[in-house]
Formats: structure tokens, sequence, C-alpha cells
DNA sequence: GCCCTAGTAG
DNA sequence: CTACTAGGGC
């Protein structure tokens, strides 16, 4: 028996529109600890874990361990159905090869509730090593979403050099180019708008903005995302899930191997 | 000689909206009790009947009976050329195969005049009988736009079942079923906001949602709908027309046959 | 032509 | 947060 009960539904609708253009079918793991998900991105390029920790919820009951596989899509269809202030509950009986969501409206004069068939899916769990990383920059999360945007239409790939000043994007297409620098800044108003970066080593990786892209979806979700780069190793994306967990993008570095081609260094 | 004045003339652009998805042509009926038209949809399976009475006019002479065909796509898109605060005045000369509306600028500044062909429609004027109703809700019209149309994305037929205590709507689909309930309530801030049950016997009918997502292209027309229904008769969905009329839509239930594929309910 | 989505305004 | 509007895609 499992019944996760969320009063702010909302994070739930919002955790599915950030991952569900990016995997379509996914399996939804649950234990005593919390409700998570790690899925490969559809053409296998790309990785996005979920965390949701059981402590977030109102109300946790996960008597045994157990994977959920669902469409992601479908999934995003029905949490839509929810007002945005509804609770959501979800309930999957044991043995039962489909799950409930339940949604209650604040007022309770509206009960909602949605089933839904689970699906078989092979799940591929890769164990994701802790890692140190040489460059971790801390930044609003909506202007990580409008450099990539910007970039996207100059370029396909985006160079991240982060040196002890500041964070540099830069891109370049075939008629144009652009360097975007933010420095470290760290006194403003709110700590949600702060750039900070912490650096042992500069380092500067290309990836390719259309998976960026699809990370920044998650933008909904939280003030802030941190960005973890290593030479050699996939960057980490990663957006808060407000008090309960996170979602992390990973991706792999370009290797450049024609600098003609491919280097978007001006 | 028909003259029709209408100060709140965005009524009408909101009813022709309401109407013009479900009816290609129909015969708009002008006598001295008001304006009406009554219509099946295109394809036979609902009714929808207006009444907008004279007394609703700040002028309405009509002379003698007439009744004037008309495209409603075609009349919409005139309506269209209306600004929202514009008093409408509809013309027609006895004898005439036109029919003229006159769009007057709160100000005055600009007035504008459209004339339109009449076509010549075979009308079926049937009549409808007055009925008891086994239960009347009577709900905030955006809610149950949003039921239906949420309900939509699972399946492609609703159930709604009446007792005492609320309102349950339910579907089906290959994926997924759904149940909606809504409770009585009239303990609300705004009298809009109340779902009132008058009911003399628990009751539960089959209809198709794409028909009743179309109903809900009224819901501009009115803060809430009524919803009456008994065994063996058409639903009622009826939205009013601010202190002139109504909109009625009339709708067969479906008759569950085969209970394996087509029962939603869970 | 219709649906769905994104953005804006209240 | 909801509703409405405008724009783009199927």
């Amino acid at each position: 028996m499992l019944e996760l009960r969320l009063v702010q539904g909302s994070l739930l609708k919002k955790v599915l529109d950030a991952i569900k253009d990016l995997v379509n079918d996914a399996n939804f793991d649950c234990s005593s600890s919390g409700f998570s998900l790690q899925a490969m991105d559809s053409s296998h390029v790309a990785l996005v874990a979920l965390l949701l920790r059981a402590e977030g919820f109102e109300l946790y009951r996960c008597d045994r361990n157990i994977s959920m596989g669902m469409n992601l899509g479908n999934m995003a269809k029905m949490l839509r159905c929810a007002g945005n202030d509804d609770i959501i509950t979800i309930k999957a009986d044991d043995g039962s090869d489909t799950v409930t969501f339940m949604f209650e409206s604040p007022t309770q004069d509206k009960i909602s509730d949605f089933e839904m068939k689970l699906m078989d899916i092979d799940s591929e769990h890769l164990g994701i090593p802790d890692a140190e990383y040489q460059a971790i920059v801390r930044m609003p999360s909506a202007e990580f979403a409008k450099i990539c945007k910007d970039l996207a239409t100059i370029g396909d790939t985006v160079v991240i050099s982060v040196t002890k000043e500041g964070v540099k994007f830069s891109t370049r297409g075939d008629t144009a180019s652009a360097n975007v620098v933010l420095r470290q800044n760290t006194t403003v108003d709110k700590p949600e708008d702060a750039t900070v970066i912490e650096m042992t080593e500069p380092v500067s990786l290309t990836f390719a903005l259309r998976y960026m892209n699809s990370f920044t979806k998650a933008t909904p979700l939280s003030g802030t995302v941190t960005i973890s780069l290593s030479s050699e190793l996939p960057v980490v994306v990663e957006y808060k899930v407000a008090e309960m967990g996170y979602i992390r993008f990973y991706l792999a570095p370009k290797i450049e191997e024609d600098e003609d081609e491919t280097k978007p260094e001006v």
C-alpha cells in the first residue's frame, strides 16, 4: 500500500512539466525514504534524476519498495486536471497495476480521482557517483534560462567557462557569435538574485544547447539553479524542489575534435 | 418592418460564439414576444434553443412574425466587427431578403452597418414539451467547463450521477479513468459559486463529451449553468442570457448496451 | 479550421 | 492564480 499526500500539489505539476518533454516513459521508485525517478532522455544523451523526500509530504506511507512505470505525458495531462491549489494524493494498492491520483480542492467541495494504468518499463538504474566538481555556479534560474534561449538563436552549442571572476556562456553560429559574461555577485537584495561561484580550478566545457533548453523547463520550480562542472564529467544542472528534494539533469560535455568546426570561443 | 436595439451588444456576440460551432445555418424567428432560434446541430444529435425576450431590448419593433435564415458563421464574423461596448441594432424591411446589423460606438463617434443576405432554410420547429426533471444541478459554469474539458482528455463519454449529496462526473478511457465529485455547497461568498442540487430521485446518465464541450462555449454568457436530468429524457444544459432569456442545449443520453465497453463507472 | 500553447493582464 | 488573448502548429 502506497499513499502520499502533498498539500502543495502544484509542485508535482511543475515537476512533471519539467521532465515530460525530456523523458517519455519512466519508473517512479517509491521507498520509505522518498519518491524518486531516474531516467535517460529518449535519445539517451541526458539523464534526469528526481528526488522528493518522504519528509516533504504531509502523509507518506510506503509499506514496501515499489516501482511504478508511467507515461509522463499522460501523467502530466492528468495533473493538469488538478487545480493549482489542490492537495494531491498518490495511491497504489499492493499488486495493483494502476495508480490513483486524488485531487482535493482547498475547500473540499471538489474531489477528483484519476486512475491510470501502470506500464512495464525496463529501467537501467545507474548509480551516480558523488563527485568533486572543479566549479559550481549558483545563479538565478530565470537568468540561466534566458541565456540558453538567447544563445540558441545563434548556435547549437554553448561553451561554459568559469573563472574566479565569473562565468561566461559562449556560442558561435554561421553568421553570428555571442558571449554572455556573468560576474560573481553576492551583494543583492534577495539571495535568489545572487550569482555565486565556488571554484577549485578554472574549467571550460561545451554542451548542446538543445538539452540545456530542455533542462530549463524546470525553472518554475526554483528561483535558483546550480551548475556543477568538471572536465570529463557530465555537467549537473540542479533545481531544488521546495523543501522536498531536487531535479538534477546530467549532460556529457562535447569533445571538441575539430577546432574550426566546433569551437565556439570567439 | 423589424428593428431591435440592444445596448449591451456584447451579449449578441457571445450568443453567436456559443452556437456557431454547433449549428451552421439556422432561422432566427422574430415575433412580438421576442427573438428566438431553434436548431439541430449539423450532425443532428443535439438541439439548441435560444430566446431573447422583447423586454430585454431597449427598442423592440416587430410588426409581424418573420423568420430570417442566416449562416451563423458569417453572422458571428460580422458581429466580431462590433466593439464590445457597441450598441447593436438589427433591422429588416418587410419583404426584403437582407438583414442589417448596425453598430454604434458608445460615444456615437463610429457607426457601422453591415447588410447580410438571408437564406432559405428548411426549419423543423420541434415543440419541446415541458418536463419534470428528476434532478436539476446548478453550478458555476466555469467549473462545469473545466470538468468536461478535463474528462475529455481521458474518455469520450461522461456519466453524470446525481444524489442528494452531490453530483459525480465519471469517464473511462483506454489507459485511465476519472471521477470528479462536487458536493452540494450553498455557503459560498458569491451566489454564483454555489453548487445546488434539486432532486426528486437519484439519476445517472451517459453523454458524449464532444457535445458537452460544444455547449460550454456558452460559458462567457453566464457565471452559472443549470443541468436538468431525467432518465429517458435529453439533458438540458441552460445558460441564462442576462435579464433577457437563455440558451438551452438538449442532448439525448447514450444507452449503455455493452457494459464492458462503455460503462465508465469505476 | 481547430487545438494547444505561451504570454499578458487583472 | 486565474482568465483572457494572441500566436503557432497540426
